[in-house]
DNA sequence: GTAATCCTTGACGCCGACGTCAAGGCAAGG
DNA sequence: CCTTGCCTTGACGTCGGCGTCAAGGATTAC
């Protein structure tokens, strides 16, 4: 099939798949006329790609499970070096995690006490206004 | 005090600053020479602005803070737009952590997925091994 | 023959918050 | 006078993953 072809069936763009070649990731074979020309295989080394973008990994991140793929491995995470990105990742989302917590925290307790202060100024003082 | 004096003071470069000035964000006076001059004012609000950036906000999010003060209120987040503002990035954050924890998810799926069919591979069949 | 729809390469644009270099001005100390 | 160390503006570079033209070739449909 053509890039067109392959674009529609990956749900992505032509502009895409040249740009992944430009990086060595997804290299085509050309027929006669200058026309890049891919197969089944293809297309499952670009879902995996695109499943991995989608999840947030940079695109050399994916690299280890395109070469897992293409050494005929029936899974892009059937090698030892796609497990290590796999752990690495999970490391990164938990310490991003923890970090956006974090903030979440002291925006929260930014925002009380913003809002305790602007309390206070609209009714200044009302301990001690019982009879 | 001059430029460089001030990034210093607020743990910054002057190129930020030339930055922000160019965004309309942190004005500065002139001398004779033209060099910028500052007062303790504008590290009070360039110290509001770095907290703000160090919290992941955007320079234009720290406008209404900077407004803020530069009204005369005695705290950036004083204003109705400020406190705006932390409530959509509350809702912001909220919305990216639970994103990140679902992606945190399904890789850790699939990792284990893969040690798994790993395991498989290493001993198939483990059931029905015993006598 | 010609219009429509593919395809090709090349190259600039984008986004945010600056870093970094270039060329030159101003002030103070020795 | 000369060096040192501030300061000035201007402008290009960074990072990732593409989007978006531009100019032209190939194929198919009518």
């Amino acid at each position: 099939m053509r890039i067109g072809e392959l674009a529609e069936r990956a749900g992505t763009s032509t502009r895409t798949l040249r740009y992944y070649e430009s990086r060595g990731l997804l290299p085509a074979r050309r027929t006669g006329n200058g026309y890049r020309t891919y197969d089944e295989d293809d297309l499952r080394l670009l879902r995996q790609i695109r499943m991995l973008q989608d999840f947030g990994f940079e695109l050399e991140e994916t690299r280890p499970f395109v070469d897992c793929l293409r050494a005929g491995h029936p899974a892009g995470d059937s090698c030892p070096a796609s497990l290590a990105v796999y752990r690495r990742k999970l490391a990164e989302l938990d310490g991003l995690i923890g970090q956006l917590a974090d903030v979440r925290e002291q925006v929260a307790r930014q925002l009380a006490a913003a809002e305790d202060a602007a309390g206070e100024a609209a009714s200044p003082r009302c301990e001690m206004t019982g009879p």
